[in-house]
DNA sequence: TCCTTGACTGGCT
DNA sequence: GAGCCAGCCAAGG
């Protein structure tokens, strides 16, 4: 796409990560071509009008931890998680089985 | 055009 | 080991 934004670009990457995967904000900054935007990434989806394409819940922090969710708050977004058979250590994602490795992108 | 906001991260105390 | 502070990036008003 020709003038794609940022958000677009975020937004693009989220919606490829499959099914009971997750990736990290650190990464999908990274991936959309802005390593350090990771706040630019939650802002994007927080912002995000249609979570039946963009799987947001599927985007967490570096240490496996929600940091938020707009859509029911981080206890909704960790039973949908969990529901997708996300691997987890107490309250928080273990990245280290649920983490996608991006082959494709 | 500038300032503020935000679902973050890394480092320090 | 846990909590606090400062820095970084993009979008909206």
């Amino acid at each position: 796409m020709t003038g794609e934004s940022f958000y677009q670009k975020v937004y693009e990457i989220v919606s490829r990560i499959p099914k009971g995967k997750v990736l990290t904000y650190k990464d999908v900054a990274f991936l959309a071509g802005s390593l350090g935007a990771s706040r630019a990434v939650g802002t994007a989806m927080r912002r995000n009008a249609d979570r039946a394409v963009i799987p947001c819940h599927r985007v967490v922090g570096t240490d496996g931890r929600m940091h938020g969710y707009a859509f029911g708050g981080e206890g909704a977004k960790a039973e949908m998680l969990k529901k997708e058979g996300i691997q987890f250590k107490g309250n928080e994602v273990d990245l280290g089985v649920s983490r996608w490795t991006i082959d494709v992108i």
